[in-house]
DNA sequence: CAATAGATCATCT
DNA sequence: GATGATCTATTGC
């Protein structure tokens, strides 16, 4: 395991309006996005994912790179599905994974260039209620979003967003607005079988709602 | 607690 | 026709 200082900052109270809950801070910038997929997946561990009327703090992503990743889905080149990962960054792909769950992406790369990041658990901040109602299953809060699948499920992510704009759209990602200072560790990614030694996981280390 | 099977379908061979 | 960037329940120690 190889680890990475970070000096991004958290928060773990995020502001409410009344009535609906309302993230405050500034939505992370397309230019964000416009960079190697690993430095995106790695920076992305911290931000705010706000949908369908939750939000949670990333704690677990993983890289996926273009046609030299034979892991990724971009790895032979555009196809009708991974069109969007050709397209320019800062957008949204969803695909359905197993038959049965849904995997949100955030693009990477400038335009032209495939490349995405996984985004694979959160932790819970507003709207704990809904996520409950939409993961029945879940006993623990931790469990809420802490697998690709069960994040999308209560964040009520669907593959109809696929190409959405996650810097206008109702997918988006803001910054934190303060807290404390964290580590995160750099691991193989899970649940592939081509490259499966690339440390292109980027796990926020002791955080309980990272995956299993 | 670890290992395993079953559910289920879009995409690509 | 096979193959997954998974989750959950169940079995077995």
């Amino acid at each position: 395991m190889i680890s990475v200082t970070a000096r991004a900052r958290f928060s773990s109270n995020v502001l409410t309006g009344r009535g609906a809950r309302v993230y405050e801070s500034a939505v992370v910038p397309r230019e964000f996005y416009a960079r190697p997929a690993a430095e995106v997946a790695r920076d992305l561990v911290g931000k705010i994912l706000v949908h369908g009327g939750v939000a949670g703090r990333i704690v677990e992503t993983e890289a996926y790179l273009g046609t030299q990743d034979r892991a990724a889905h971009a790895w032979r080149g555009p196809t009708e599905r991974t069109r969007v990962l050709f397209g320019p960054p800062g957008h949204v792909y969803v695909f359905l994974v197993y038959g049965m769950y849904e995997c949100l992406n955030l693009v990477a790369e400038p335009d032209g260039v495939a490349g995405c990041v996984l985004i694979r658990a959160a932790e819970p901040v507003t709207g704990l209620d809904l996520m409950r109602r939409r993961r029945p299953r879940a006993v623990r809060e931790t469990d809420l979003a802490s697998g690709p699948g069960k994040l999308t499920m209560a964040f009520g992510i669907h593959r109809r967003l696929n190409g959405a704009d996650a810097t206008r759209g109702p997918v988006r990602v803001h910054w934190p607005v303060a807290g404390e200072p964290f580590d995160i560790d750099a691991t193989p990614r899970i649940g592939i079988r081509h490259c499966a030694d690339w440390p292109l996981r980027f796990v926020m280390r002791g955080n309980p709602c990272v995956s299993r």
